[in-house]
DNA sequence: GTTCTTGCAAAATATTTGCAAGACG
DNA sequence: CGTCTTGCAAATATTTTGCAAGAAC
């Protein structure tokens, strides 16, 4: 459960890193900063290219601490590989926030369908699920209003 | 739609193959036999070891108009990259035998709930999807009875 | 003979690790 | 000093393509 102590700085990259236990560097500032500043997941080579100053190997470290302290969960499918969201939720253990996303094949980019719940799914006897990844793929609203005209 | 002539044939390999408008080679033919013989999804770099006779380019290449012609769906999530799946209904034209998927994280295989429905998800105005790509992840019977045990 | 299919090699992508130098405390 | 972090280079893994030889029709 989240310690309230550690959320009042949550607004600031560093406080939410220690919120999550996550000494906070310069680069990972920068990482969690570009995430922030995105309203889509974003693949290891998007963040590469918005953050030059950081190698990728330093990236992708980051992003596999963020992992492990619940600070970004995955979201798999789409296309260009994995992508990684800042996580939402003031659950420092869990991933309590997924919801589903949505894949454009049109313009190839992902967005989150946030505001919709991910659906109950009753697992057969024996499965214990932890998590659930939902990808819709079709055309978002921008390609298709461009594809019709 | 189906056409009711070509599925008399659809037990064996080269009649689903002709069935979805493909000329059936020695190779397409094994690749469906090997699909057909797996009760999960398998990854192609599963096939290659399955069908030590063919190259893996010509798998790829197999699957590739599979998938175009409705052959196969693919399984996205879960690890090991993309997993196909024969498709099982009688429509060549799109996929309509979609379901939810199970990644165990123990044993990292991937299984077909085939029991289940795909859930129902309202979209926001002006998105359009045409396929869905669910998969939950968790331990499978088989594995989370080992770990207690 | 023309088109289709295949294997091989290699390119293109994506992910991950080793290691030594530097930062931090 | 000892530990943690970083950049660089390189290893892995995965997917995809070019091309020429061979098969199919």
């Amino acid at each position: 459960m989240v310690n309230p102590d550690k959320c009042h700085l949550s607004s600031q990259a560093s406080g939410i890193l220690e919120a999550h236990d996550i000494k906070p560097t310069v680069n990972r500032i920068l990482v969690v900063k570009a995430l922030q500043a995105s309203d889509r997941p974003l693949s290891l080579s998007e963040l590469e290219r918005k953050l030059l100053t950081i190698d990728k190997s330093g990236i992708f470290r980051a992003l596999m601490l963020f992992r492990e302290h619940h600070l970004v969960h995955v979201i798999e499918g789409g296309a260009e590989g994995v992508k990684y969201e800042l996580c939402h939720s003031h659950d420092h253990d869990h991933d309590t926030d997924l919801h589903p996303h949505f894949y454009c094949e049109e313009c190839q980019q992902t967005f989150c369908l946030d505001n919709l719940e991910l659906p109950d799914i009753e697992l057969p006897e024996g499965y214990d699920a932890h998590s659930m990844n939902l990808i819709l793929k079709g055309h978002c609203p921008d390609c298709r209003s461009k594809i019709k005209h």
